[in-house]
RNA sequence: GGGCGGGUAGCUCAGCGGUAGAGCGUCGGUCUUACAAACCGAAUGUCGCAGGUUCGACCCCUGUCCCGCCCACCA
């Protein structure tokens, strides 16, 4: 009834989404909430993607990582939960809800704080749930019943929570700093969301102030990459021991533009005195460096930009011009007026904004902040002690790092879209007051009258909290007690900072234990050259495309509308000429796994996908093959293995199948997914499918009743099996098949709560029917190699001489009907090692055993002499380097006499080889 | 300026103290009753360079050269 209705190629897209909705329908992802329910848990919370997002390979990446996490512990009988939900991501979804409004004509000021926000909300109603959706597609087993957005009910409630009592210890306080202030999006940025670009060729402009007017002649000259800042200068500095400017010490020098006499004040701690002319231009209002200074001397901070990047009041001359207009301005300005000293090149650093790639612009600015060093403290030492595991290891000193030189989180945004600040104002003196709830009457005077804070949070900031607010807190649910801490998190290195750091503060300061136990800090999805995907490059793959297929046209349209550059097409269409076929989730899962996390870079391969591709096929023919030949048997799946198999090939796959799942829970274990998936890989495709299929079909043809019977058994058992091992990492294909084995009626609905197998239970270790089959895969290979080598075609039986010392030979009598099938041979036995080779023989030694076949005239000579010849060369090779070292007495006295032994051992097949060889080459 | 990671087969990468591996690609052969998205076979490496430790080093140590990334206020 079942094998019939395979065909013979497995296509995913129309068996992938059947089985989601299937899970889905019957509750299969949902944790458990029942008061009564002890089954340890394991829990997960994804790193929520912005709303605005689509699916991208990060998110297909640690998708199936966790995907693959959560299957395994649900099917080991665990209380799993995977909480699902997005991000509300402040600026991104700013930006895409303005860009829509001003396609309309319009700007979010046309419509207003509260309208605009309506919109933005609406947009998230009608078209947020994209990516959900399309984590559906990748497999993922979320509980949806638990879906959060950072901006819910539930979830702003904990951020004012948090705000008010970080507040109330003085933890987060409101301060006139100097910030980033990124000039397009308008709004303050943390020192984390400022990128710098490195190496940029830039400018390095000299000009003279002149000595003002009665404070003597003469002039000092300054160095600036940034000319326009001078407007800003309240100041210029010497070092206190440079005796060239020793007489201007308490002077003061004329501002070229402005009506401002500027003191020339001595700071050791700025001026190098060997750097330039060893004279400081100081804008506190503009540099970091120069902020600090103005703060030591009491300089004045004469703020010259609007938020827009022109130049305000402040700038005489130079008010209303663009910051860059600007410096041009001021240069020629200079160079007019005589004053300008000439230029040279000079690399620097330029900030920009992580968002939209604009030059920051340091300024001062009322902003609110977390201080965050005693935070910070406590998350330290839980990394130090190990209570949160950062994999891989290497990572945790770059954590260490950065949180031991933390600085404090600059937390307000000039935004529209997020959380607002949980702070009023009141009306008549500005006192600030901070409350879970608008304050009816100021702490401070009678007022009751306010105005809320105008600004928003960090999107980070509600993510931080993400682990415990998405589970109910500050309210204490069942959820809460029973699923936090969480087990584990895992995400991309880039966010350690922005958010596996924040969560960790924040959870240790409001639940008072870690969010996680550990961190898996996975590499970038690059392509395959290893650069970064972007849309501008063309580069970028999409899951979605993969998983159902697109032709090179369709991504070229794709490519085309995202904004890609004719150099990024002209890669894709070099690069994908056929476009890509569709390979299913489950393909792309397996591929994705199979990259070590070590790994920084992922540089994915449509090639390695393709190939994976093939590995889904090759499961789905095996077992279509096994079904056919189970088809109207008894046997059935019952997750133990048949009692006493007799027949080698059995008892050698039972064995095999115990190693591949010891292999996989090792990998599993250390979070090697690359492992475990390595592992049933090989065991499929290098041991099941080439050696343990092949050798069944004699079997199952046998007119042994008994052999039959044990056969099928054998192979349902292990077909069964690995299906279940396979599962977490290919869910799909594994449900469609598993779903036609033949079980035992108490078998579960879904693969996916079927047991995890064990390899103690499911498999037997056999070391003896490991062994034989090394003596029989080998005799094998070396006929094979003289089948193919001499082009014997496969239709001819060729008649076989086997030679072995008394135990591989019995294996190989034993396994005749194997040999006989797998070579087309026909097989004789010789048990006399040492015998005379017969001339005009082709021959091949492996594992003790030599194999012989007698050319008869038929077949090319050289050719033979020149295999022979290769095979000696080999085995001399070999041999010299095992001599050398049995020969060298250190090794022989201080080696651990195990490995002395194996190396005599080998000598000797090696020498014995030898023999054989020769005396073949003599004979020919 | 500090820190981290990497340099292994043509390509992409795994391995990490006891005989150099995988996938893709290459070459030769096969429509063998599960699979041509397959099968069988073959070739391919002074494991960046130089020292050192060790009976033994791709693996550990030191130095060095390249290539990435992260952090940092040098005008």
């Amino acid at each position: 009834m079942t094998s019939e209705e395979m065909p013979k190629a497995y296509d995913p897209r129309e068996t992938e989404p059947r089985w989601y909705e299937l899970w889905e329908r019957e509750g299969l992802f949902r944790a458990s909430d029942a008061p009564d329910d002890d089954r340890p848990t394991y829990t997960i919370a994804i790193p929520p993607p912005n709303v605005t997002g689509s699916l991208h390979m990060g998110h297909a990446c640690r998708t199936t990582f966790e995907d693959v996490l959560i299957r395994h512990k649900r099917m080991q009988g665990r209380n799993t939960l995977w909480i699902p939900g997005t991000d509300h991501a402040g600026i991104a979804t700013q930006v895409v809800v303005e860009r829509q409004l001003k396609r309309e004509g319009l700007s979010r000021h046309d419509l207003g704080r509260e309208k605009f926000v309506e919109r933005v909300w609406k947009w998230k109603e009608e078209s947020g749930g994209t990516i959900l959706r399309q984590l559906r597609k990748m497999g993922a087993s979320c509980d949806w019943s638990r879906e959060r957005f950072t901006m819910d009910p539930g979830l702003s409630r904990a951020v004012r929570e948090v705000f008010v009592r970080l507040y109330e210890e003085g933890l987060i306080y409101r301060a006139t700093r100097l910030i980033n202030w990124c000039v397009d999006c308008r709004t303050a940025l943390s020192d984390l969301e400022v990128e710098s670009e490195e190496n940029v060729e830039g400018e390095l402009f000299d000009f003279a102030y002149p000595v003002a007017e009665g404070e003597g002649e003469g002039e000092v000259v300054v160095s600036t990459t940034r000319p326009e800042t001078m407007l800003g200068d309240t100041a210029v500095a010497v070092h206190p021991d440079d005796e060239r400017y020793t007489h201007l010490h308490g002077k003061f020098v004329q501002h070229p533009f402005l009506p401002r006499r500027i003191p020339v004040i001595t700071d050791a701690e700025l001026v190098d005195p060997e750097f330039g002319t060893g004279v400081v231009k100081v804008t506190p209002a503009h540099d970091p460096n120069d902020f600090a200074t103005g703060k030591r001397h009491d300089l004045d901070e004469i703020n010259i930009l609007n938020l827009d990047g022109t130049l305000n009041a402040e700038a005489g001359p130079f008010q209303g011009m663009e910051r860059f207009k600007a410096r041009r301005a001021v240069k020629e300005a200079l160079e007019a007026k005589g004053l300008a000293r000439g230029s040279k090149k000079h690399l620097m650093t330029l900030p920009r904004c992580q968002r939209c790639n604009t030059i920051v612009e340091p300024i001062i600015s009322t902003q609110w902040f977390v201080k965050m060093e005693p935070l910070a403290k406590p998350a330290i030492e839980v990394v130090e002690r190990g209570e949160v595991q950062i994999i891989p290891e290497e990572w945790t000193k770059t954590y260490f790092h950065w949180m031991r030189n933390i600085q404090d989180w600059c937390i307000s945004r000039q935004l529209w879209w997020g959380h607002p600040i949980p702070a009023w104002y009141c009306e008549r003196h500005g006192h600030v007051n901070v409350g879970r709830e608008a304050p009816t009457r100021c702490g401070e005077c009678d007022e009751t009258q306010f105005r809320q804070d105008e600004d928003v949070l960090d999107t980070w900031f509600s993510s931080a909290l993400w682990p415990f607010s998405t589970l109910g807190w500050p309210e204490q649910t069942i959820d809460l007690s029973r699923f936090y801490p969480t087990d584990d998190m895992e995400t991309g290195y880039d966010i350690l900072f922005f958010w596996v750091a924040r969560m960790i503060v924040m959870g240790l300061k409001f639940m008072g234990d870690v969010p996680f136990r550990r961190v898996l800090l996975a590499g970038l999805v690059t392509d395959e050259r290893g650069e970064k995907m972007s849309k501008v490059k063309g580069n970028v793959v999409d899951p979605l495309d993969v998983i159902g297929g697109a032709t090179i046209d369709e991504l070229l349209a794709k490519a085309e509308k995202s904004g890609a550059q004719r150099s990024g097409l002209d890669y894709l269409e070099k690069t994908y000429p056929e476009g890509f076929a569709a390979y299913g989730a489950d393909g792309l899962r397996m591929t994705l796994l199979s990259y070590s996390p070590q790994s920084r870079r992922i540089a994915l391969s449509i090639k390695r996908i393709e190939g994976y591709r093939n590995f889904v096929n090759k499961l789905w023919n095996a077992s279509r093959y096994a079904l056919m030949n189970l088809d109207g048997a008894e046997a059935r799946a019952t997750g133990e293995p048949p009692a006493a198999p007799r027949e080698l090939a059995n008892r050698w796959i039972l064995s095999r199948l115990g190693h591949a799942l010891s292999a996989a829970d090792q990998g599993l274990e250390d979070y090697r997914l690359d492992d475990a998936s390595q592992a049933l890989y090989h065991f499929v495709w290098g041991e099941l499918c080439d050696w343990y299929l092949e050798l069944s079909k004699p079997l199952l043809a046998s007119d042994d009743e008994a052999v039959v019977r044990e056969t099928r058994a054998t192979l349902v058992h292990v077909l069964e099996t690995t299906l279940r091992a396979l599962h977490p990492m290919m869910p799909f294909i594994t449900e469609e098949i598993w779903q036609r084995v033949p079980k035992h009626d108490a078998s579960p609905k879904s693969i996916m709560v079927a047991r995890w197998p064990e390899a103690e239970r499911e498999g037997r270790a056999d070391e003896e029917a490991e062994r034989d089959m090394a003596v029989l895969q080998a005799a094998i290979g070396a006929a094979r190699t003289i089948r193919a080598e001499h082009d014997l075609p496969r239709k001819k039986e060729i008649p076989l001489v086997l030679r072995a010392a008394d135990g591989a030979r019995a294996v190989l009598e034993r396994e005749q009907a194997a040999i006989r099938f797998l070579v087309r041979a026909s097989v004789e036995y010789d048990g006399n090692v040492d015998a005379e080779i017969p001339p005009r023989t082709a021959v091949s030694v492996a594992e003790g055993v030599t194999v012989l076949v007698p050319l008869a005239g038929l077949v090319d000579l050289d050719k033979e002499r020149d295999r022979l010849e290769r095979e000696l060369k080999k085995v001399d090779k070999d041999l010299t380097g095992v001599e050398k070292k049995l020969g060298n007495a250190s090794f022989v006295d201080r080696a651990p006499p195990e490995v002395v032994d194996k190396e005599r051992a080998r000598l000797e097949s090696l020498r014995a080889e030898k023999t054989q060889l020769e005396a073949a080459l003599a004979k020919l």
